[in-house]
Order: C-alpha cells, then structure tokens, then sequence
DNA sequence: AAAACAAAGGTCAAGTAAAGTCAAAATATC
DNA sequence: GATATTTTGACTTTACTTGACCTTTGTTTT
C-alpha cells in the first residue's frame, strides 16, 4: 500500500510538470484533497523537496497564503553547473569555502561578479555575527543555496 | 484569491507613478473603490508605505481631509536611495517587510532584479530555518543592510 | 460668536485565514 | 527488537480584514 507520503510527493511533482516548472498550491487545501492533516504536507516538502533535490520553496502565511514550489530545469549549462555544485556541498559551509565557490562561479560565468560581491557580503560571518558558532556554516549553507536556487530560477514565470 | 491589500498596494503605487511621485487619495474613496473598509487603507499605507521604505505620508482629518504619499525625491541616486533606506531600517526585520523592500528597490530600479532575488533567497524564512525564531529578524536585517552596504560599496559612483 | 452638525481621517482590538512547529504515536525497515 | 520514517494533531505565529469608536476640521445654524 502506497504512502500517502510518496502520494502527495508525485502530486506535487505532476503539478510542476504541468505548470512547466512552478507549482503554487494552498497548504490546506492540497491537505484536504488528500485527505491528511496539514502539517504532512510540510514534511514531505521538507524531506523531498530540498534544494539539494533541485527545489526551491517560497511561501507566505496569514490570509491569502501559499507555498509555491519550482524545480530546475538543467536545461543551460549554468543551472548544470550550480546543480552539481549544489550536491557536491555538503551541510556546511565556512567563510572561507563560500568565497572560493563564488570566485569559482564567477570565473565560470555561472554568476555575474557584483551578483556574487553582494552573496559575499550577505554570507560574511559579520552578517552572520549573531547565530551561535555551532550553527554559522549550516545556516550559511542553507542560505548558499537557496540564494543560488534562486538566482537561476529567476522570477516565477507567470 | 489575490489579497486585498496587495491590490491596494497596486493601485497607489500606480497613481504615485502617473503623479510623477506624488499621490493625493481620499481613504474613504479609494476605500469604496476596491470595496473595503476604510481603515484597510490605513493598515496598507502603515506596511507598505513607511518612511523608511522610501515614502512620505501627509494627511489632514476632517472635512475636505485627504491622504497624500510621496516617494522620497524621486531624482536621488540608487546609493542615496539606499543609504536613506539604511538609515531607517532600525535592527529587525521579517520576511514580508524584506519583501516590500525589495520589490520597492527593484520598482524603482535602484538594484537590478537579478541582486534582487538572490537577496530575497538568502533573507527567506526557508534559508534561515535553522535561526531560532527570537533570533532570526536580527540576523536578516543584519545581512540585509550588509548585502546593501556591498552593493554600494561595489558600484562605484561616476 | 457659539453651538451643532457633518465629513473627513485615526486607533485599536477582535475576528479570520492562512502557514509553521514540535513531539508523540504509529508504522516500516533492517 | 531497534532504528528510521511517516502520520497526526494540538498549539503557535503571521498577515490580513472588519468594525466600533475617537479626533480633527470645516460648515451651517442659532
């Protein structure tokens, strides 16, 4: 018997491909159409859906709410490029490492050079300054990537 | 179904455009035209349209009273806009509020789109997970204005 | 004038509609 | 049997909407 887990994953995953890339949904309503509480659909965003996986979510709360989910395309060489990089990286990542990558990115014209100055400033351990130690370089990596999903999923076509 | 407030927001910033800068409303019939009560005006202008995100807000009560928003000197420089914006920004800042920054930057072509969503990534409640609640609107007003602070630093002005 | 009235905008708290969190319970997997 | 994953639900936080009541200003009446 099927998980409701893997259920609501090909779900998504065929709301994407229809959308050509972008799935926008209302958590409670995709949570009622399959018949689970709200909060699973939160997981599997959170266990399937990963930036890693070549994901990226976006949501809002509050009245008029949604989480909108897109996934690479891999169709240019730059989202190749930030996809393989973007596995090959880890749960963390210091301030070091993050400049060697994004001179590596600019160097490869993945990403123009004031785009990654700026990433530079937003991932220094000043701005950093007030996560505890222990978590700077997982917060950093989390943010790393997310940026980098961003940068190359551009705007939510539409 | 699209916000209210959004569509507030919309509108003024249109009649702001078509005004060279400068907008004179009247709450209760701005309130009647999109069907709202009159203090949903009052709550848009008071989250969209602060200071600090580049507006000036007048008004006068009584009869013949009027609402009147003005986008900070429309002719200064991206890096003075932003140094203004720097000034007000106080110490924290949530994911909707660096949202509305944002979108105001990029309206008004003070950074390009592309800084912009890599910005957005970085500063979004998804990259910042692991930051503790209590914690996490300092951390992003403190990478905001550090990834502002770059931006400007690596635009040399002519 | 002074008082009364009308016509604005301002305030604030309650109501509603979302998504997020977290940990216990249930189930699968090894 | 132990460990990992999934399911559930009670509770929290955020954002938007509504409405009742307040204050200010201009106009009309006495």
């Amino acid at each position: 018997m099927a998980r409701l887990s893997d259920v609501i994953e090909q779900l998504i995953k065929e709301l994407i491909e229809e959308n050509h890339g972008c799935a926008e949904i209302t958590r409670s309503e995709l949570a009622e159409q399959v018949n689970c509480v709200p909060s699973q659909i939160t997981y599997v965003l959170s266990t399937r859906f990963t930036n890693g996986q070549g994901y990226l979510v976006e949501s809002r709360r509050g009245g008029g709410g949604w989480i909108r989910i897109r996934r690479i395309s891999n169709s240019t060489t730059a989202e190749h490029y930030i996809m393989h990089a973007l596995n090959a990286m880890g749960e963390q990542l210091s301030q070091q490492q993050t400049e060697v990558y994004l001179k590596n990115f600019v160097d490869y014209d993945v990403i123009p050079r004031p785009v990654a100055r700026i990433m530079k400033g937003g991932l220094s351990d000043q701005a950093l300054n007030r996560v505890d130690t222990g978590l700077r370089d997982f917060v950093r990596m989390d943010m790393m990537k997310n940026m980098l999903m961003c940068f190359i999923l551009g705007s939510p076509s539409k």
